[in-house]
DNA sequence: TATTGTTATACTCTATAACTATA
DNA sequence: TATAGTTATAGAGTATAACAATA
């Protein structure tokens, strides 16, 4: 699928199109921002769920991430393997690990979310920003969370 | 990637991520939608095209789809096998191929509509007719089609 | 020489199930 | 017996580059 152009009718007059064409678009935006940095996508999440509760066990990033226990294996093998973080033993049980963010970790994470920044700033610079934030309502709607 | 709950946050704060999230689930409940009928997204792209002008070629299904040049072919040789679409000779050059669909495509289009139209209603039940419109007129704006 | 369609192939991402070590 | 984490493996889906036939 390609980006660079919008997306043809008849397909663009189909609300689910258009929803999934934009969704997958600033995947796609996002993930080729982050290609510098050496992450995917799966890998900001896990850091940005790592910093928002350090010490998270494996099996706490997957309920909270959504991604199944083997790829998060590897993500975090991964994360651990260009040390951005580190898997810790925990205190109160011998088979879990505690995630920690190391430095780089950290300083990464904020490099990464520019790029989330950018991305949104370049995706979302049609709509002004009373748009914005009806769009970002809506979505949250149809996510199914309550505001 | 889990779709039975509403995406945790802090993601879910993010903008992209909620653009994102829901474009994914709306593709896979589609996506799950179609199964009975055989088809993938990708068939149904290439099936709303060829009925939208007859006599196609696969160049310009690829040129209308953003599907690129191999993946047509894949996806015409399934819908050929399925009996849903057939290649023509081309009238003006030996090259091409001219697409139509067969009888039992168009039944099977109007079926798969009728699948994306269900999956359109469950995925945007959460929001009312106006809400809906303001969605679809945002999402349009947002992939860069004028009105 | 360029274009249409095709094939062979490799790659990315994810999911499934079986395994280990601990509880 | 159940849970945390791991491994091995297979699968879906897509993309890339080389190729034959035709223009």
């Amino acid at each position: 699928m390609r980006f660079d152009r919008p997306p043809p009718e008849p397909l663009a007059s189909a609300h689910g199109f258009l929803l999934s064409w934009n969704g997958h678009r600033i995947s796609a935006m996002f993930a080729e921002g982050l290609e510098p940095l050496g992450l995917r996508p799966p890998h900001f999440g896990v850091l940005t769920l790592i910093e928002a509760k350090p010490g998270s066990t494996q099996q706490e990033l997957v309920d909270r991430s959504q991604v199944d226990p083997s790829s998060m294996v590897s993500i975090i093998d991964e994360l651990e393997a260009t040390g951005l973080a580190e898997r810790r033993d925990h205190p109160d049980d011998r088979r879990k690990h505690a995630l920690y963010l190391t430095a780089r970790g950290g300083k990464t994470l904020t490099r990464a979310r520019e790029v989330a920044i950018k991305t949104f700033s370049e995706v979302f610079a049609p709509l002004d920003a009373d748009e914005r934030e009806t769009l970002r309502r809506l979505l949250r709607k149809l996510a199914g969370i309550d505001d």
